[in-house]
DNA sequence: TTTTGAGTTGTTCGA
DNA sequence: GTCGAACAACTCAAA
């Protein structure tokens, strides 16, 4: 029987510009594209209505259509890895395995069991960049070790990608200079190399133990006036000039590099953006210890409170601050929170209420639409101040200059709190200048104490 | 090795 | 309303 490699699709479900699945089809072997349901993951989420699952669910229905337009399909399988690739095994003449990196523990010990499987059989693993722009390894100080402050690593982020250029000389962008590491991967080029087969059943959503969670996904498409503006109206909630892109580049559904070839166009506060975005990639694969601990160790003596009450009625909405209220509601209503809210709200939890940020970092994990842990764990624990942010702890967020800055006509809080300005609407969990004092002089206690 | 400049997104107070 | 200083002190990165 004549082989085939197999192309496994995780957090890449695109077929344009698509390293590992452009490489598969440059290969010798026809290719069939797999997608694993993993239960080692889905088992472990606490919703059965997960957007995520469903967004992921849809993304595969697309595919499998595109792949059956080239005579090819979609072979989707539901179970763990380590069992599911044992019968792939059994079931196709395996030469070669080619799949996308991926960073975050748990994927980093499942690639691992996988490649021990394949190699028992002799079975080539080829692995590829494709979800970041630069891996963990790529930018490092002079002396070899990893940053930990995002200025300098930015900066040799960006004298890193224009260090080389290239003109391509025919196509779509002849003439036009542009750096090496944005090049696209056109699989599409290659699409008479899939595998000719006829269409195989994917399981539906139901029979993989999902519901359909009832919130709409953002699409991948973004005008490009939006990121031109960016800079000048990321900040307003109530105006929404962010992108929404954030799911599209967790599950791969966009291309990272083409969106940051319209960032270098464009604007270099969306391009910020997506560095921060390999930054804190690289920080979670450097000091794994960040999913669990305080990356400043001094942290770990901070005496946050325990509050089940309080941290209800964060999650709910029901603080009494209107700007951290209307983000938590938007959050609960649509899996999606605007960036500045997501600060704000995280400020509140942690230096308002003195509670853990790992609480408030699990409740956004669980909400999220475009839940990174990379950036979401990042993001916590600078609200924080334990992350990597050199700023100092007394950084607190004012609730309600945050409003006056960023919604000076309350247009998002009056659209997500309605009930604003009635006697429906609680009053101030805790009033701000004693929350503020509590606060500094807590952290000021713990971290003197500890150095 | 030592030195120097700097660090995502802030708030408050007082002139 | 606007502006600058104070809030504190430390660690990082690079020369």
């Amino acid at each position: 029987m004549k082989s085939i490699a197999i192309f496994w699709f995780r957090r890449d479900l695109r077929l344009h510009d698509n390293a590992g699945l452009y490489h598969a089809l440059k290969g010798a072997l026809p290719v069939l594209p797999v997608f694993i349901f993993d239960t080692n993951i889905l088992d472990d989420l606490p919703d059965r209505k997960d957007a995520r699952v469903e967004f992921i669910h849809q993304a595969l229905g697309t595919l499998k259509n595109e792949l059956e337009q080239q005579g090819s399909t979609l072979a989707v399988r539901h179970g763990k890895p380590e069992e599911i690739w044992p019968q792939l095994l059994r079931d196709f003449p395996v030469g070669a395995v080619y799949t996308n990196r991926d960073y975050e523990p748990y994927a980093l010990q499942r690639d691992a069991a996988v490649q021990s499987i394949l190699s028992a059989q002799n079975i080539p693993f080829h692995t590829f960049k494709d979800h970041v722009i630069f891996e963990k390894d790529e930018v490092l100080k002079d002396n070899g070790t990893p940053y930990t402050v995002f200025t300098p690593y930015s900066r040799k982020w960006l004298a890193k990608l224009g260090a080389r250029q290239f003109t391509p000389k025919s196509g779509a962008e002849a003439g036009q200079s542009r750096s090496f590491y944005l090049t696209s991967y056109p699989a599409e080029k290659y699409a008479g190399h899939f595998l000719k087969t006829t269409p195989v059943r994917m399981p539906g959503l139901a029979e993989i133990g999902f519901e359909p969670a009832g919130i709409p996904f953002p699409p991948a498409a973004v005008a490009r006036g939006l990121i031109r503006n960016y800079g000048q109206t990321r900040d307003f909630p109530a105006i929404d000039g962010t992108s929404r892109l954030g799911v599209h580049f967790r599950f791969g559904t966009i291309s990272i590099r083409e969106k940051a070839r319209h960032a270098q166009q464009l604007s270099p506060v969306f391009l910020n953006e997506l560095i921060w975005r390999d930054f804190y990639s690289q920080i979670l694969a450097h000091f794994p210890k960040v999913v669990t601990e305080p990356f400043k160790p001094q942290y770990a003596h901070i005496p946050w409170r325990t509050a089940p009450g309080e941290f209800q009625r964060w999650c709910e909405g029901q603080t009494g601050y209107p700007i951290v209220d209307a983000g938590m509601r938007q959050l609960n209503a649509t899996g999606y929170m605007h960036n500045r809210v997501r600060m704000i709200t995280a400020s509140f939890l942690t230096k308002h209420l003195l509670l853990d940020w790992r609480l408030g970092e699990a409740y956004f994990a669980q909400k999220l639409l475009d839940f990174d842990l990379a950036s979401n764990n990042g993001g916590w624990q600078w609200a924080a101040g334990c992350g990597t942010d050199a700023a100092p702890y007394f950084r607190i967020f004012n609730p309600a200059e945050q409003a006056r800055k960023f919604d000076p006509e309350s247009r998002y809080v009056r659209y997500w709190v309605p009930e604003l300005g009635t006697a429906a609407y609680p009053k101030p969990i805790v009033e701000h200048a004693f929350a503020r004092q509590r606060c500094l002089d807590t952290f000021k206690k713990a971290l003197g104490g500890a150095v």
